[in-house]
Parts: C-alpha cells; structure tokens; sequence
DNA sequence: TACAAAATGTTATATTATAACAATTTAACT
DNA sequence: AGTTAAATTGTTATAATATAACATTTTGTA
C-alpha cells in the first residue's frame, strides 16, 4: 500500500470528503486555489487513483467517487446505484452479488477479469417526494 | 414499432452494419456525404435510437452499437463484454443473468428499474495470441 | 552518488456533447 | 382540405471532457 503523492492526496481529499461524485473540471477548480492549475494534472491524479482502487469512475456520469468498500483495493468488480432524481451514487458491496458476477462465464468462452455494474432508479427519498 | 426518420435510419444503418462500436464522431464524418453536417444532428438521432432501444451506448467507450438481442426494445437491462486487446464488443444475451440483476435488491432498499452492465477480459482470439 | 521510475509543470490541442433559435415535416384531429 | 401540436431537422456557436508532446523535478533504490 503505496503513499500518495501530493497531488494525488490533494485530490483524493477532495474526492473523499465530497458527498457526490466529482467531475474532473470541478475538481480542478477547486483544487486551483491548492496549486494544481491544468486538467492534465488531475486527470494523471485520477488515473492514478483510479488504478490503485482509491476511487472509481461513475463512468455514466463522467465523475469520481471515492471507494466506499474498504475490501476493494483493486477496481476489478464494481457496482453502483444511482438515482436519476437526485444523482446519488452509492456503491453497492453485496457478495452474493460480486460472487455471481465474478464467477459469471459467457457462452461465448470468454473469461472476464473486470466488470462494472449501474444500476438506475429512484432513491427512498426520491420515491416518497413523487408518491 | 414506430418507424424511423430519415436521420435516425441513415445513422442506425451505419452503425447497425459496422463490426464495432462507433462513435458519434466517426457517425458524422461516415454520414457527411448523405447530407448530415453537424454534430448535433448526430446526437439527436443517438439520442433517439437508444431511447427506443435500437442501439446501445457503451458507457466505457462512449461508442454506440446496435442492439443484438431482439428482445431488448427498451435498453433497461444491458450487458456487454468488451475486449480489452481488440476492443471487440458482445452483447450479452444471458437469461440467468438478466433475471438475477432484474431481481436484484440492494439492502438500502432502493428499487432498480434500470442497469447496464460491461465486462471485460480477453476474447478468445486475443488469448490465444498471447499465449 | 548515480540511476531509473514516477510524478510534476506547461502549453496546446483533440474529442465528446449541448445551448439556443429558426424552419420544416409529420401525424392526428376537425 | 385546413388546423394544430409534436417531432424532426438545420445551423452556428460554445461547453465539457480528455489527451499529446515535451521539459523538469522528485522519489526510491542500488
Ligand atoms: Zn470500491
Ligand atoms: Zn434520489
Ligand atoms: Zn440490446
Ligand atoms: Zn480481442
């Protein structure tokens, strides 16, 4: 478990501490103000994180979470919930579910090393607002 | 089964007899001659043609493939396997598979009335080359 | 200290997608 | 056929997302 360099900690906080995901453009705004000035420096940050399994890309959306799941160092099998009132995005960490699709082998013979899962609805929230 | 507009058909032609993905990008440069010019154009029939499920968006690669299992009308259950070496896109027609993400419950209790899936690995022919 | 790998800084540019507004076509209803 | 609303199209401009290319600095390690 590598130490992050200091861009990559300055956008990880960001990112971590953020109750929503975080586009690219929004995040260097506000990390303008911390020294990092062009997109190239977050999205090389991203990147980073993103392999590590610091953070992961909501890739609907076009935005970074943090990981919420502590077991999942690497981003080889992941699942979100998003709701399409609100935009909340939740990871999802069921084993039954990460069993099933790790294990998942197609007809066509192929062999998956790597999934990502989204699933869209309506959040608690959001259903009792419209009901 | 409504029937498509002249945009909409030029375009799923287009994408309905490539082997791969495309992208809007690539859409519009192949449609120039048949008198598309603008981006816009492009993407207001993308729009469409995925709304009604004649193609699929690959999220991934922000690439767009028609819909190979024709019982998927309504792009609210999708899955793909992608190739990470040729970039070969399946879609993957898999009733077990369907059925337990269809049913699937998160234990926030939020229902899903939507998912899109993508896998990925190394088709058969891309192991074998590298073996 | 010397070296290689990783990370950074910087400018420019490529790629993907939408805003805003006007005109035309299509479909449904008198 | 005439009226109307919805869908589609056309067009220009611009917003948002992402990478290329190259130089420099920092970090880890032999
Ligand atoms: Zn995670
Ligand atoms: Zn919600
Ligand atoms: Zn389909
Ligand atoms: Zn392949």
């Amino acid at each position: 478990m590598q130490n992050l360099s200091k861009n990559q900690q300055i956008i990880f906080d960001l990112i971590d501490k953020s109750p929503e995901p975080l586009k690219a453009y929004s995040i260097l705004f506000n990390v303008q103000k911390r020294g990092i000035k062009a997109p190239l420096q977050v999205y090389r940050a991203l990147d980073k994180l993103v392999e590590i399994g610091k953070i992961h890309k909501i890739e609907s959306r076009n935005a970074f979470i943090a990981c919420q799941n502590s077991s999942c160092q690497i981003s080889k099998a992941t699942a979100f919930s998003i709701c399409e009132s609100c935009e909340k995005v939740t990871e999802i960490n069921n084993s039954n579910l990460s069993k099933y699709l790790t294990g998942f082998k197609d007809k066509n013979g192929m062999k998956y090393n790597k999934y990502n899962l989204e699933f869209f609805g309506l959040c608690k929230k959001c259903v009792s607002k419209k009901s």
